[in-house]
DNA sequence: CTGTCCATGTAAGGCGTTACATGATTGT
DNA sequence: ACAATCATGTAACGCCTTACATGGACAG
């Protein structure tokens, strides 16, 4: 369950305490694109890591309004969020629902298959250059703001990377499906131009 | 809800019925990689197709066994079928555990850090070797049986080739941060050389 | 005679979503 | 005067998973 783990991260980050609130915030300014949270899931979650004692609630109480939790991480939430940080994930299952839409494309006319894929390679489109204009801001952020640890960001950076390189390695693919269909050219694709330039030894 | 879709998918292919049985063998051998489904979530989507009248059943009772049900595609279910598959997607969410652990991963050493990413890696290229392998029988499948339509062939291997793209985007993507972590070269990837090469007009 | 295939389902729980509800404070 | 922000939660539902339960037929 990734979720707990990252509202562990967050507060491994910051020495001062959180509220649901605040983590909100955290996830929506940054995991948001590999991992959106809603607000009533973080309560919950909130809940469950205190039962479990990895994180420490500090109950603020204010007058006339409901009160404030702050959590801060125990030792042994550290503990645990470096066990799942260190361990390999067990196999993901994957949904995409557009490959379903194109495996029984077969109902479809080309003119309502295009519709349907030039729609994604727009949303994509839409999506890389906003990752684009991210990367650039943060990395504008970055360097003015020093102090901050070289490492922690090139990790963060590299999520972003990985936005980018997989939501282009779709849209070439969307790209090409659809010329191939405009051509009515359904004769398959080599291996070779599948499996990219960099592997040498895949025995 | 794709499932239902994929399942009205299935029963729209064959003029013959099928149970619940033979569509999770369906499952199984084709679509399995991007929309696992499992055995008691087929069954019950088949009890709601029904309610819905998207599909019909025809009960077969068979002494001392349970009933054996067998469903068809109705006049409805094809409708929907088709405006489901005619449909724009809403934007979907993703989740990837995986950057989850690189964005939280200053926790980690080098050493924690790059056995998680060369696992990752070591599953990709499993995957990517079964794809090919499935591409490769699959061609040669279809290349002995014709009367196969191409456009619905091509449909089907199109699919294949978006896991085979979008693995190895992943696959070069791990390799890279793999690369300059052990070389502790921290200084951030220029623009473009991670948005592809085939674009032209991205304003 | 053990296991796999055929064929059906139920039960319980996890994770996530949407919608609803409250109420003070700050900004336009 | 109105909206947004701060800050908390509950309720109900949807989708999916895992584990459990049944039982005939057939192959090694």
């Amino acid at each position: 369950m990734s979720l707990k783990h990252a509202i562990l991260g967050f507060l491994s980050f910051t020495p001062a305490p959180m509220s649901g609130y605040d983590l909100k915030k955290a996830f929506d300014h940054s995991v948001r694109h590999f991992w959106p949270a809603n607000q009533s899931q973080i309560y919950r979650t909130l809940a469950a890591l205190t039962d479990e004692g990895l994180v420490a609630v500090d109950v603020v109480e204010r007058e006339e309004r409901l009160d404030m939790k702050l959590y801060q991480i125990t030792d042994n939430g550290r503990a645990e969020l470096h066990r799942w940080l260190s361990t390999p994930l067990p196999p993901q299952d994957y949904r995409e629902p557009l490959l379903i839409q194109v495996f029984f494309g077969h109902n479809l006319t080309d003119t309502e298959l295009l519709a349907v894929l030039q729609h994604e390679a727009q949303a994509i489109e839409e999506r890389l250059a906003l990752y684009a204009q991210i990367y650039t801001t943060s990395l504008a952020m970055f360097n003015q703001e020093h102090g901050f640890d070289p490492r922690t960001l090139f990790l963060r950076l590299l999520t972003l990377e990985f936005g980018m390189i997989s939501n282009q390695a779709g849209l070439d693919w969307l790209r090409s499906g659809i010329a191939r269909l405009q051509a009515g050219d359904y004769t398959p694709a080599e291996l070779h131009t599948l499996l990219g330039g960099n592997q040498e030894d895949n025995e």
